[in-house]
DNA sequence: CGAGACCTTTACCAATTGGTCAAATCTTAC
DNA sequence: GTAAGATTTGACCAATTGGTAAAGGTCTCG
């Protein structure tokens, strides 16, 4: 046996299959979800016969939980730079730059989690109601101190957490209509600027004290 | 033959197990999307056999299809009853508000779209890009007049759209993960009350000219 | 009522899918 | 170089799935 979760050393051949694999995996889960994704496509597409991968990956729900766990750090990142000692309205504005940036550099983490929470969140659920959870909670009493230091429109953080994930993510999950509905005329480059300018003016204005 | 689509009329038996079959598929879809739904569990929910339900939709898709466009009409009529003679930032709050109530009543058909989308569109694709483009279009010539009126801080009206759209849609959408970040002891009332009043201030601020 | 259309089900099927197994091949550390 | 361990694959399997066939039961309308 030489499973990726073994205590034994990694291989050379191991890291570099199983790299191969996730990539794969993520790309088919993110746009066909855990059920419309096969084993044969995403061997297929890492290069490998499906036994092959079942090798590195014993079932199909460890691939796809490598997955998810392979991204969520990176996808925590930009809330968690939220810094309390910083300008308030400055650090709303790089946290909503932050957030858009990653839904432009990385689409399909973006739909692999929508996807997932659309269904349940079955795999990430405690991860949730406990990680997330805590980290939300921190930021949002770091607002709530520069609200109650009138720094910062009175206002829900939570909801403000939330819009800003909507909007940013928006972007990246709902990529097709944002497309179909603007026109393919409008380059990638114009539809994030564009949308960087007009969400920092709504989100500025809306916050900034009177 | 006694086909749904059949220039035959329609008889009542029809128009019941159509409808209890369309409510079970709206029901599974929405939350497992199409590939992780099996014809044998939309039979069962609609409490009937799996020939029975093919009887009335012959193919997977057919069933997909018919929810789908038995959702469309009711999800564009938000937008649709945008006011061109209205006040513009009293528009702007009726739609906000018209939608968010939407995410609240109708969520199961939210998820739906957002599955749908986010699996590329395959089905309603070609109506992104035709009614729908054109409605937004139209909709973004009566905020554009506003704009150049004076009436509304200047802006992008795709991207105020496309904001509308993600900051409401995401209560339904992304309940699952709402829920689980601010706890259940939120009750969806307050949930909701909260959000509108957030979205409100925040676009509104946002919008209204100096 | 009764005939014809409509509805429903049981039994079935071929294809796909996640996963197993044993044998063959390749790597690596000595 | 070689042996032990790691990697890879072809053949295979049971379960599930979308869908068919045929025959029995039910409704409706004159």
């Amino acid at each position: 046996m030489a499973r990726a979760t073994e205590t034994r050393r990694r291989t050379r051949i191991q890291i570099e299959k199983e790299q191969d694999i996730l990539e794969a995996a993520l790309s088919l889960f993110s746009s066909k979800g855990f059920p419309g994704t096969t084993l044969d496509e995403i061997a297929a597409v890492a290069g490998m016969s499906k036994p092959n991968l079942i090798y590195y990956f014993p079932r199909k729900e460890d691939v796809y939980q490598a997955v998810l766990n392979h991204t969520l750090e990176d996808w925590l990142e930009p809330l968690k730079a939220l810094d309390p000692s910083g300008e308030p309205l400055a650090e709303i504005r790089g946290y909503l730059h932050r957030k858009l940036a990653m839904s432009r550099s990385r689409p399909l983490e973006s739909r692999l989690f929508a996807n997932e929470i659309l269904q349940g969140a079955p795999q990430i659920g405690p991860i949730l109601r406990g990680p997330l959870r805590d980290l939300v909670a921190d930021k949002v009493k770091i607002i709530q101190g520069w609200i109650d230091a009138g720094q910062l429109t009175p206002h829900n953080p939570y909801h403000l957490i939330f819009s800003i994930w909507a909007t940013t993510q928006h972007y990246a999950d709902f990529d097709v209509q944002v497309r179909a509905v603007m026109g393919d005329e409008v380059d990638e480059a114009t539809r994030f600027t564009d949308a960087d300018f007009f969400l920092e003016q709504v989100f500025l204005r809306g916050l900034r004290p009177d």
